[in-house]
RNA sequence: GGCGGAGUGGCCGAGUGGUUAGGCAGGGGCCUGCAAAGCCCCCGACGCGGGUUCGAUUCCUGCCUCCGCCUCCA
Protein backbone atom coordinates (compact mmCIF):
# COMPACT_ATOMS: atom_id res chain seq x y z
CA UNK A 1 0.00 0.00 0.00
CA UNK A 2 1.59 3.38 -0.97
CA UNK A 3 0.89 6.34 1.17
CA UNK A 4 -2.82 7.65 1.96
CA UNK A 5 -3.17 11.18 3.80
CA UNK A 6 -6.23 12.51 4.61
CA UNK A 7 -7.30 15.87 2.46
CA UNK A 8 -9.89 18.24 4.15
CA UNK A 9 -10.99 19.01 0.64
CA UNK A 10 -12.67 15.52 -0.11
CA UNK A 11 -13.27 14.86 3.41
CA UNK A 12 -11.42 11.31 3.17
CA UNK A 13 -8.30 9.38 2.59
CA UNK A 14 -6.78 9.51 -0.46
CA UNK A 15 -3.52 7.91 -1.88
CA UNK A 16 -0.56 10.15 -2.22
CA UNK A 17 0.07 11.12 -5.68
CA UNK A 18 2.74 13.75 -5.81
CA UNK A 19 2.99 16.21 -8.74
CA UNK A 20 6.09 15.09 -9.98
CA UNK A 21 7.02 11.35 -8.92
CA UNK A 22 9.73 11.05 -6.70
CA UNK A 23 9.40 14.56 -4.90
CA UNK A 24 7.30 15.69 -2.27
CA UNK A 25 6.46 19.02 -1.82
CA UNK A 26 5.00 20.26 1.52
CA UNK A 27 3.84 23.75 2.81
CA UNK A 28 3.11 24.32 6.41
CA UNK A 29 1.65 27.18 7.88
CA UNK A 30 3.97 28.26 10.00
CA UNK A 31 4.09 30.83 13.01
CA UNK A 32 3.06 34.29 13.09
CA UNK A 33 5.81 35.09 15.38
CA UNK A 34 4.20 37.67 17.82
CA UNK A 35 4.70 35.28 20.86
CA UNK A 36 6.42 32.58 22.63
CA UNK A 37 5.45 28.86 21.36
CA UNK A 38 3.40 26.77 23.80
CA UNK A 39 3.19 22.76 22.84
CA UNK A 40 0.14 23.20 21.09
CA UNK A 41 2.21 25.09 18.32
CA UNK A 42 5.08 22.54 18.33
CA UNK A 43 2.80 20.06 18.08
CA UNK A 44 1.74 20.94 14.24
CA UNK A 45 6.14 21.44 13.65
CA UNK A 46 6.13 17.77 15.01
CA UNK A 47 3.27 15.82 13.27
CA UNK A 48 4.43 17.61 9.99
CA UNK A 49 8.21 16.23 10.64
CA UNK A 50 6.79 12.84 11.29
CA UNK A 51 5.36 13.35 7.47
CA UNK A 52 8.01 15.15 6.19
CA UNK A 53 10.35 11.95 7.61
CA UNK A 54 8.05 9.31 6.53
CA UNK A 55 8.13 10.99 3.24
CA UNK A 56 11.79 10.93 3.04
CA UNK A 57 12.39 7.64 4.00
CA UNK A 58 10.06 5.90 1.48
CA UNK A 59 13.28 7.20 -0.99
CA UNK A 60 11.00 10.69 -2.02
CA UNK A 61 13.19 13.73 -2.29
CA UNK A 62 11.13 16.29 -0.13
CA UNK A 63 10.94 20.07 0.10
CA UNK A 64 9.49 21.33 2.85
CA UNK A 65 9.01 24.74 3.31
CA UNK A 66 7.76 26.37 6.41
CA UNK A 67 6.98 29.92 6.76
CA UNK A 68 7.00 32.69 9.34
CA UNK A 69 4.38 35.55 9.12
CA UNK A 70 6.94 38.34 10.48
CA UNK A 71 3.84 41.23 9.89
CA UNK A 72 0.39 41.52 11.14
CA UNK A 73 -1.80 43.11 13.32
CA UNK A 74 -0.66 41.39 16.62
CA UNK A 75 3.15 41.80 16.33
CA UNK A 76 2.18 45.38 15.80
CA UNK A 77 0.08 45.86 18.79
CA UNK A 78 2.66 43.90 21.21
CA UNK A 79 5.93 45.11 20.09
CA UNK A 80 4.49 48.72 20.24
CA UNK A 81 3.04 48.14 24.01
CA UNK A 82 6.34 46.62 24.90
CA UNK A 83 8.35 50.09 23.50
CA UNK A 84 10.00 48.05 20.78
CA UNK A 85 10.69 48.25 17.12
CA UNK A 86 7.78 45.57 15.43
CA UNK A 87 11.26 43.56 13.40
CA UNK A 88 12.79 43.28 16.58
CA UNK A 89 9.93 41.87 18.38
CA UNK A 90 9.08 39.59 15.72
CA UNK A 91 12.45 38.11 15.50
CA UNK A 92 12.67 37.42 18.88
CA UNK A 93 9.77 35.11 18.75
CA UNK A 94 11.31 33.57 15.09
CA UNK A 95 14.32 32.54 17.06
CA UNK A 96 12.07 30.96 20.30
CA UNK A 97 10.22 29.03 18.01
CA UNK A 98 13.08 28.05 15.92
CA UNK A 99 14.78 26.71 19.05
CA UNK A 100 11.20 24.87 20.32
CA UNK A 101 11.34 22.77 17.03
CA UNK A 102 14.57 22.18 17.35
CA UNK A 103 14.66 21.01 20.94
CA UNK A 104 11.61 18.63 20.40
CA UNK A 105 13.62 16.76 17.19
CA UNK A 106 12.37 18.67 13.87
CA UNK A 107 14.46 18.70 11.14
CA UNK A 108 15.04 22.11 9.79
CA UNK A 109 12.52 23.53 6.64
CA UNK A 110 14.33 23.49 3.37
CA UNK A 111 13.57 27.01 3.98
CA UNK A 112 11.52 29.31 5.78
CA UNK A 113 10.19 32.42 3.91
CA UNK A 114 8.92 35.59 5.89
CA UNK A 115 6.25 37.06 4.97
CA UNK A 116 8.04 40.80 4.78
CA UNK A 117 10.64 39.49 1.83
CA UNK A 118 7.94 38.55 -0.33
CA UNK A 119 6.29 41.37 -1.29
CA UNK A 120 7.22 41.66 -4.87
CA UNK A 121 5.53 38.22 -5.57
CA UNK A 122 2.50 39.36 -3.54
CA UNK A 123 2.03 42.24 -5.80
CA UNK A 124 2.25 40.01 -8.51
CA UNK A 125 -0.50 38.10 -7.66
CA UNK A 126 -2.77 40.86 -7.15
CA UNK A 127 -2.27 42.16 -10.18
CA UNK A 128 -2.82 38.88 -11.61
CA UNK A 129 -6.22 38.58 -9.96
CA UNK A 130 -7.12 42.15 -10.59
CA UNK A 131 -6.28 41.78 -14.62
CA UNK A 132 -8.56 38.28 -14.23
CA UNK A 133 -11.44 40.11 -12.38
CA UNK A 134 -11.46 38.29 -9.09
CA UNK A 135 -9.86 41.26 -6.91
CA UNK A 136 -10.15 45.02 -7.13
CA UNK A 137 -8.45 47.72 -4.79
CA UNK A 138 -10.25 50.27 -3.02
CA UNK A 139 -9.02 53.48 -0.80
CA UNK A 140 -5.30 51.44 -0.99
CA UNK A 141 -7.22 48.54 0.42
CA UNK A 142 -7.25 45.26 -2.09
CA UNK A 143 -9.94 42.77 -2.24
CA UNK A 144 -10.53 39.37 -3.23
CA UNK A 145 -13.90 39.04 -5.02
CA UNK A 146 -15.53 36.12 -3.35
CA UNK A 147 -18.63 36.01 -5.69
CA UNK A 148 -16.19 36.34 -8.67
CA UNK A 149 -15.26 32.22 -7.65
CA UNK A 150 -18.20 29.78 -7.68
CA UNK A 151 -15.86 27.26 -6.37
CA UNK A 152 -15.26 29.39 -3.31
CA UNK A 153 -16.45 27.59 0.15
CA UNK A 154 -15.12 24.47 -1.50
CA UNK A 155 -12.34 23.53 1.14
CA UNK A 156 -13.81 24.20 4.03
CA UNK A 157 -17.58 22.72 2.73
CA UNK A 158 -18.91 26.40 3.74
CA UNK A 159 -22.09 27.53 1.82
CA UNK A 160 -21.15 31.35 0.73
CA UNK A 161 -24.96 31.95 2.16
CA UNK A 162 -24.52 30.94 5.43
CA UNK A 163 -21.03 32.33 6.12
CA UNK A 164 -22.13 34.89 8.84
CA UNK A 165 -20.01 37.71 7.83
CA UNK A 166 -15.81 38.73 7.23
CA UNK A 167 -13.89 40.40 8.40
CA UNK A 168 -14.84 43.29 10.55
CA UNK A 169 -12.32 46.11 10.03
CA UNK A 170 -12.35 46.85 6.29
CA UNK A 171 -14.97 49.21 4.92
CA UNK A 172 -14.13 49.35 0.87
CA UNK A 173 -15.88 45.83 0.65
CA UNK A 174 -18.27 45.14 -2.31
CA UNK A 175 -19.31 42.07 -0.53
CA UNK A 176 -19.05 41.57 3.54
CA UNK A 177 -17.22 38.05 2.87
CA UNK A 178 -14.57 39.52 0.33
CA UNK A 179 -11.02 39.02 2.45
CA UNK A 180 -8.75 41.31 2.16
CA UNK A 181 -5.18 40.83 0.11
CA UNK A 182 -4.12 44.01 0.78
CA UNK A 183 -4.01 46.77 3.82
CA UNK A 184 -3.51 49.90 3.12
CA UNK A 185 -0.90 52.06 4.94
CA UNK A 186 -2.06 53.73 8.67
CA UNK A 187 0.26 56.54 10.01
CA UNK A 188 2.90 55.01 11.68
CA UNK A 189 3.01 51.85 10.91
CA UNK A 190 5.54 49.42 8.58
CA UNK A 191 4.54 49.63 5.19
CA UNK A 192 6.18 48.83 1.38
CA UNK A 193 5.27 50.23 -1.72
CA UNK A 194 2.22 48.62 -4.06
CA UNK A 195 0.44 50.16 -7.40
CA UNK A 196 -2.56 50.57 -5.28
CA UNK A 197 -1.04 52.10 -2.83
CA UNK A 198 1.45 52.01 0.29
CA UNK A 199 0.70 49.22 2.79
CA UNK A 200 1.21 46.07 3.94
CA UNK A 201 0.20 42.28 3.45
CA UNK A 202 -3.32 40.99 4.31
CA UNK A 203 -2.33 37.14 6.05
CA UNK A 204 -3.61 35.00 3.42
CA UNK A 205 -2.05 36.55 0.29
CA UNK A 206 1.49 35.57 1.11
CA UNK A 207 1.18 32.13 1.97
CA UNK A 208 -0.55 32.08 -1.40
CA UNK A 209 2.96 33.84 -2.89
CA UNK A 210 5.49 32.20 -0.61
CA UNK A 211 4.25 28.62 -1.54
CA UNK A 212 3.64 29.05 -5.23
CA UNK A 213 7.43 30.82 -5.34
CA UNK A 214 9.46 27.97 -3.78
CA UNK A 215 6.95 24.90 -4.55
CA UNK A 216 5.74 26.01 -7.77
CA UNK A 217 2.27 26.81 -9.08
CA UNK A 218 0.96 23.40 -7.97
CA UNK A 219 2.12 21.37 -5.46
CA UNK A 220 1.39 18.27 -2.84
CA UNK A 221 0.58 19.39 0.43
CA UNK A 222 -0.17 22.29 2.05
CA UNK A 223 -0.87 21.42 6.15
CA UNK A 224 -1.44 23.08 9.34
CA UNK A 225 -3.95 23.18 12.21
CA UNK A 226 -7.42 23.04 12.30
CA UNK A 227 -8.00 26.27 12.66
CA UNK A 228 -6.84 27.42 9.51
CA UNK A 229 -9.54 25.66 7.25
CA UNK A 230 -11.66 28.75 7.12
CA UNK A 231 -10.97 31.50 6.05
CA UNK A 232 -7.35 31.09 5.86
CA UNK A 233 -6.83 27.67 3.74
CA UNK A 234 -10.24 28.51 2.04
CA UNK A 235 -8.89 32.29 1.17
CA UNK A 236 -5.52 30.52 -0.13
CA UNK A 237 -6.88 28.36 -2.25
CA UNK A 238 -9.21 30.69 -3.34
CA UNK A 239 -6.91 33.29 -4.76
CA UNK A 240 -4.42 30.74 -6.09
CA UNK A 241 -7.24 28.87 -8.35
CA UNK A 242 -8.24 32.15 -9.54
CA UNK A 243 -5.47 32.93 -10.19
CA UNK A 244 -4.79 30.10 -12.11
CA UNK A 245 -2.30 28.36 -9.87
CA UNK A 246 -3.43 24.45 -9.46
CA UNK A 247 -2.35 25.11 -6.11
CA UNK A 248 -2.46 21.84 -3.18
CA UNK A 249 -3.34 18.74 -3.87
CA UNK A 250 -3.75 17.62 -0.63
CA UNK A 251 -4.56 19.78 2.53
CA UNK A 252 -4.03 17.70 6.16
CA UNK A 253 -4.94 19.37 9.06
CA UNK A 254 -3.78 18.42 12.66
CA UNK A 255 -5.53 18.52 16.07
CA UNK A 256 -5.33 20.96 19.19
CA UNK A 257 -4.11 20.47 22.30
CA UNK A 258 -6.28 21.36 24.63
CA UNK A 259 -5.90 22.63 28.07
CA UNK A 260 -9.23 21.43 30.73
CA UNK A 261 -11.19 21.17 26.98
CA UNK A 262 -9.90 24.64 26.14
CA UNK A 263 -7.78 25.63 23.85
CA UNK A 264 -4.53 27.25 24.40
CA UNK A 265 -4.28 30.62 24.72
CA UNK A 266 -2.53 33.22 26.49
CA UNK A 267 -6.00 35.07 27.22
CA UNK A 268 -6.97 31.94 28.77
CA UNK A 269 -3.78 31.68 30.81
CA UNK A 270 -3.32 27.94 30.26
CA UNK A 271 -0.15 28.09 28.11
CA UNK A 272 2.44 25.66 28.67
CA UNK A 273 5.41 26.68 26.97
CA UNK A 274 8.32 24.72 25.94
CA UNK A 275 10.82 25.41 28.34
CA UNK A 276 8.80 25.31 31.08
CA UNK A 277 7.85 21.42 30.05
CA UNK A 278 11.87 20.37 29.15
CA UNK A 279 12.50 21.13 32.82
CA UNK A 280 10.58 18.85 33.83
CA UNK A 281 10.67 15.75 31.14
CA UNK A 282 12.85 15.31 28.63
CA UNK A 283 12.68 16.23 25.02
CA UNK A 284 12.46 13.36 22.91
CA UNK A 285 9.48 12.86 26.03
CA UNK A 286 7.68 14.79 25.06
CA UNK A 287 7.70 14.05 21.44
CA UNK A 288 6.77 10.73 21.91
CA UNK A 289 3.60 12.54 24.02
CA UNK A 290 2.80 14.30 20.93
CA UNK A 291 3.17 11.63 18.56
CA UNK A 292 1.39 9.12 20.16
CA UNK A 293 -2.02 9.63 19.56
CA UNK A 294 -3.65 10.38 15.66
CA UNK A 295 -2.69 13.68 14.31
CA UNK A 296 -6.07 14.09 13.84
CA UNK A 297 -6.98 13.61 17.33
CA UNK A 298 -7.21 16.27 19.92
CA UNK A 299 -5.41 15.59 22.73
CA UNK A 300 -6.47 16.59 26.46
CA UNK A 301 -3.17 17.77 27.94
CA UNK A 302 -2.66 16.18 31.27
CA UNK A 303 0.09 15.56 33.69
CA UNK A 304 -0.54 11.91 33.99
CA UNK A 305 -1.01 11.15 30.28
CA UNK A 306 2.50 12.67 30.06
CA UNK A 307 3.55 10.63 33.05
CA UNK A 308 3.00 7.52 30.82
CA UNK A 309 4.26 8.90 27.79
CA UNK A 310 7.22 9.20 29.97
CA UNK A 311 7.06 5.75 30.78
CA UNK A 312 6.29 4.67 27.51
CA UNK A 313 9.63 5.79 26.14
CA UNK A 314 11.60 4.79 28.71
CA UNK A 315 10.60 1.12 27.75
CA UNK A 316 12.19 1.56 24.24
CA UNK A 317 14.95 2.94 25.44
CA UNK A 318 15.88 0.76 28.25
CA UNK A 319 15.20 -2.05 25.89
CA UNK A 320 17.70 -0.45 23.00
CA UNK A 321 20.39 0.16 26.00
CA UNK A 322 19.85 -3.42 27.12
CA UNK A 323 20.82 -4.74 23.88
CA UNK A 324 23.52 -2.10 23.42
CA UNK A 325 25.11 -3.04 26.37
CA UNK A 326 24.94 -6.42 26.12
CA UNK A 327 26.13 -7.03 21.97
CA UNK A 328 27.39 -3.73 21.68
CA UNK A 329 26.44 -1.36 18.81
CA UNK A 330 22.90 -1.41 17.20
CA UNK A 331 22.34 -0.11 13.65
CA UNK A 332 19.04 1.05 12.27
CA UNK A 333 17.51 -2.33 10.19
CA UNK A 334 14.23 -2.90 8.62
CA UNK A 335 11.00 -1.85 9.29
CA UNK A 336 8.23 -3.83 10.40
CA UNK A 337 5.67 -4.61 8.28
CA UNK A 338 2.80 -3.64 10.25
CA UNK A 339 4.79 -0.24 10.61
CA UNK A 340 4.97 0.25 7.71
CA UNK A 341 1.31 -0.20 6.41
CA UNK A 342 0.52 1.71 9.63
CA UNK A 343 2.30 4.84 8.53
CA UNK A 344 1.04 4.59 4.89
CA UNK A 345 -2.17 5.14 6.83
CA UNK A 346 -2.65 8.49 7.51
CA UNK A 347 0.46 8.22 9.12
CA UNK A 348 -1.03 5.55 11.53
CA UNK A 349 0.99 6.60 14.44
CA UNK A 350 -1.09 4.88 17.23
CA UNK A 351 -0.63 1.36 15.84
CA UNK A 352 3.23 2.07 14.64
CA UNK A 353 4.28 2.48 18.02
CA UNK A 354 1.92 -0.27 18.73
CA UNK A 355 4.27 -2.43 16.04
CA UNK A 356 7.45 -0.78 18.12
CA UNK A 357 6.36 -1.96 21.67
CA UNK A 358 5.37 -5.40 20.30
CA UNK A 359 9.26 -5.90 18.57
CA UNK A 360 10.53 -4.08 21.64
CA UNK A 361 8.55 -7.05 23.97
CA UNK A 362 10.45 -9.37 21.44
CA UNK A 363 13.71 -7.93 21.61
CA UNK A 364 13.31 -8.43 25.70
CA UNK A 365 12.28 -12.10 25.60
CA UNK A 366 15.40 -12.92 23.02
CA UNK A 367 17.59 -11.44 25.48
CA UNK A 368 15.68 -13.23 28.21
CA UNK A 369 16.39 -16.33 26.39
CA UNK A 370 19.85 -15.12 24.83
CA UNK A 371 18.85 -15.42 22.09
CA UNK A 372 21.08 -12.55 20.67
CA UNK A 373 20.17 -12.96 16.94
CA UNK A 374 16.73 -12.28 17.88
CA UNK A 375 17.39 -9.46 20.05
CA UNK A 376 19.86 -7.58 17.87
CA UNK A 377 17.38 -8.01 15.18
CA UNK A 378 14.62 -6.21 17.36
CA UNK A 379 16.69 -3.78 18.34
CA UNK A 380 17.76 -2.74 14.67
CA UNK A 381 14.08 -2.93 13.98
CA UNK A 382 13.20 -0.59 16.63
CA UNK A 383 15.52 2.04 15.79
CA UNK A 384 14.72 2.06 12.41
CA UNK A 385 11.18 2.52 13.24
CA UNK A 386 11.57 5.25 16.58
CA UNK A 387 14.10 7.05 13.83
CA UNK A 388 10.91 7.49 11.47
CA UNK A 389 9.28 8.87 13.96
CA UNK A 390 11.91 11.28 15.42
CA UNK A 391 12.37 9.23 18.76
CA UNK A 392 15.49 6.75 18.21
CA UNK A 393 16.32 7.02 21.76
CA UNK A 394 20.02 5.78 20.37
CA UNK A 395 20.10 8.74 17.42
CA UNK A 396 22.54 11.25 17.88
CA UNK A 397 20.00 13.83 18.95
CA UNK A 398 18.59 11.67 21.08
CA UNK A 399 21.60 9.67 23.17
CA UNK A 400 22.99 10.71 26.42
CA UNK A 401 26.61 10.40 25.40
CA UNK A 402 25.71 13.34 22.87
CA UNK A 403 24.04 16.11 25.47
CA UNK A 404 25.63 15.07 28.32
CA UNK A 405 29.49 17.13 29.06
CA UNK A 406 31.78 14.35 28.53
CA UNK A 407 34.27 14.91 31.13
CA UNK A 408 32.29 15.29 34.18
CA UNK A 409 30.33 11.83 32.76
CA UNK A 410 33.82 10.19 32.95
CA UNK A 411 34.77 11.60 36.44
CA UNK A 412 31.41 10.48 37.54
CA UNK A 413 31.64 6.85 36.02
CA UNK A 414 35.01 6.51 37.62
CA UNK A 415 33.54 6.99 40.95
CA UNK A 416 30.74 5.42 40.75
CA UNK A 417 32.24 2.59 39.61
CA UNK A 418 34.00 2.33 42.94
CA UNK A 419 31.77 2.27 44.62
CA UNK A 420 29.94 -0.80 42.63
CA UNK A 421 33.28 -2.29 43.22
CA UNK A 422 32.99 -2.02 46.59
CA UNK A 423 29.23 -3.32 46.65
CA UNK A 424 29.90 -6.27 44.50
CA UNK A 425 32.67 -7.01 46.88
CA UNK A 426 29.96 -7.19 49.36
CA UNK A 427 27.64 -9.02 47.46
CA UNK A 428 29.92 -11.86 47.19
CA UNK A 429 30.55 -12.08 50.99
CA UNK A 430 26.91 -11.94 51.26
CA UNK A 431 27.32 -8.90 53.39
CA UNK A 432 23.83 -7.52 52.00
CA UNK A 433 23.37 -4.76 54.65
CA UNK A 434 26.71 -3.21 53.28
CA UNK A 435 25.83 -3.74 49.99
CA UNK A 436 22.03 -2.29 50.42
CA UNK A 437 23.95 1.05 51.93
CA UNK A 438 25.95 1.37 49.01
CA UNK A 439 23.11 1.39 46.88
CA UNK A 440 21.67 3.22 48.76
CA UNK A 441 24.10 5.99 48.66
CA UNK A 442 24.00 6.28 45.27
CA UNK A 443 20.13 6.52 45.25
CA UNK A 444 19.87 8.89 47.13
CA UNK A 445 22.94 10.53 44.74
CA UNK A 446 20.31 10.63 41.96
CA UNK A 447 22.05 7.26 40.58
CA UNK A 448 19.83 4.36 40.18
CA UNK A 449 21.79 1.07 40.10
CA UNK A 450 20.17 -2.48 38.21
CA UNK A 451 22.07 -5.92 38.34
CA UNK A 452 21.98 -7.44 35.21
CA UNK A 453 23.37 -11.11 34.20
CA UNK A 454 26.23 -9.14 32.97
CA UNK A 455 26.45 -7.08 36.14
CA UNK A 456 25.45 -3.66 37.54
CA UNK A 457 24.48 -1.32 35.79
CA UNK A 458 23.96 2.56 36.64
CA UNK A 459 21.67 5.30 35.16
CA UNK A 460 20.98 9.09 36.24
CA UNK A 461 17.53 9.16 37.37
CA UNK A 462 15.22 11.41 36.04
CA UNK A 463 17.52 12.46 32.78
C1' G B 1 -27.93 29.78 12.12
C1' G B 2 -24.04 27.14 8.88
C1' C B 3 -19.78 23.71 8.71
C1' G B 4 -16.91 20.00 11.25
C1' G B 5 -14.98 16.70 15.24
C1' A B 6 -15.70 13.61 19.58
C1' G B 7 -17.98 10.30 23.57
C1' U B 8 -14.02 3.01 24.21
C1' G B 9 -12.09 -1.14 30.04
C1' G B 10 -9.09 2.33 36.57
C1' C B 11 -6.31 6.04 33.15
C1' C B 12 -4.18 7.40 28.16
C1' G B 13 -5.28 5.91 23.40
C1' A B 14 -6.14 2.85 18.44
C1' G B 15 -9.36 -0.03 15.67
C1' U B 16 -12.83 -3.50 13.65
C1' G B 17 -19.50 -6.42 11.50
C1' G B 18 -17.96 -12.20 14.64
C1' U B 19 -11.34 -13.95 16.14
C1' U B 20 -5.00 -9.70 20.45
C1' A B 21 -4.34 -2.83 19.51
C1' G B 22 -0.42 -0.68 22.38
C1' G B 23 1.11 1.93 26.82
C1' C B 24 0.31 3.11 32.09
C1' A B 25 -1.87 1.30 36.61
C1' G B 26 -3.81 -3.26 39.38
C1' G B 27 -3.68 -8.89 40.61
C1' G B 28 -0.92 -13.70 40.17
C1' G B 29 3.62 -16.23 38.65
C1' C B 30 9.01 -16.79 36.84
C1' C B 31 13.79 -14.59 37.67
C1' U B 32 16.65 -11.94 41.86
C1' G B 33 20.08 -12.18 48.50
C1' C B 34 16.62 -7.93 48.16
C1' A B 35 15.26 -4.34 44.70
C1' A B 36 14.88 -2.77 39.74
C1' A B 37 14.34 -4.28 34.88
C1' G B 38 12.48 -8.15 31.92
C1' C B 39 9.21 -12.32 30.59
C1' C B 40 4.39 -15.22 31.19
C1' C B 41 -0.82 -15.19 32.78
C1' C B 42 -5.15 -12.42 34.45
C1' C B 43 -8.43 -8.39 35.11
C1' G B 44 -11.54 -5.84 32.19
C1' A B 45 -14.69 -1.42 27.18
C1' C B 46 -17.08 0.44 23.59
C1' G B 47 -22.72 7.68 25.86
C1' C B 48 -28.37 6.38 25.70
C1' G B 49 -32.89 4.36 22.83
C1' G B 50 -34.55 2.05 18.43
C1' G B 51 -33.50 -0.53 13.60
C1' U B 52 -30.73 -3.77 9.90
C1' U B 53 -28.14 -8.62 10.70
C1' C B 54 -27.29 -15.36 12.33
C1' G B 55 -24.29 -11.69 15.06
C1' A B 56 -22.86 -4.53 16.16
C1' U B 57 -18.57 -1.18 19.92
C1' U B 58 -18.13 -1.27 14.45
C1' C B 59 -23.72 0.03 9.56
C1' C B 60 -28.68 3.13 9.71
C1' U B 61 -31.77 6.24 12.76
C1' G B 62 -33.42 9.31 17.04
C1' C B 63 -31.59 11.48 21.53
C1' C B 64 -28.05 13.33 25.24
C1' U B 65 -23.31 15.48 26.35
C1' C B 66 -18.68 17.79 25.02
C1' C B 67 -15.40 20.44 21.67
C1' G B 68 -13.66 23.34 17.33
C1' C B 69 -14.36 26.86 13.06
C1' C B 70 -17.51 30.86 10.86
C1' U B 71 -12.87 38.01 13.70
C1' C B 72 -6.89 36.64 14.92
C1' C B 73 -5.18 31.60 16.20
C1' A B 74 -1.10 25.33 15.50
Amino acid sequence: MALHIYDTATRGVREFQPVRSGTASIYLCGATVQAVPHIGHVRSGVNYDVLRRWLSFQGNDVLFVRNVTDIDDKILAKATAAGRPWWEWAETHERAFDSAYDSLGCLPPSYSPRATGHVTQMVELMRRLIDAGHAYARNGDVYFDVRSFPDYGALSGQRMDDVQQGETAATGKRDHRDFTLWKSAKPGEPSWPTPWGAGRPGWHLECSAMATTYLGGEFDIHGGGIDLIFPHHENERAQSNAAGDGFARYWPHNAWITMAGEKMSKSLGNVVSIPAMLERVRAPELRYYMVAPHYRSTIEYSEAALAEAVSAYRRIESFLHRVAGRLGSVEPGALCAEFTEAMDDDLGTPKALATVHNAVREGNAALDSSDDAAALGAAASVRAMTGVLGLDPLSDKWSDSSTVDNAPRQALSTLVDELLEERQRARAERDFALADTVRDRLTSAGIAVEDTPDGPLWTLKDG
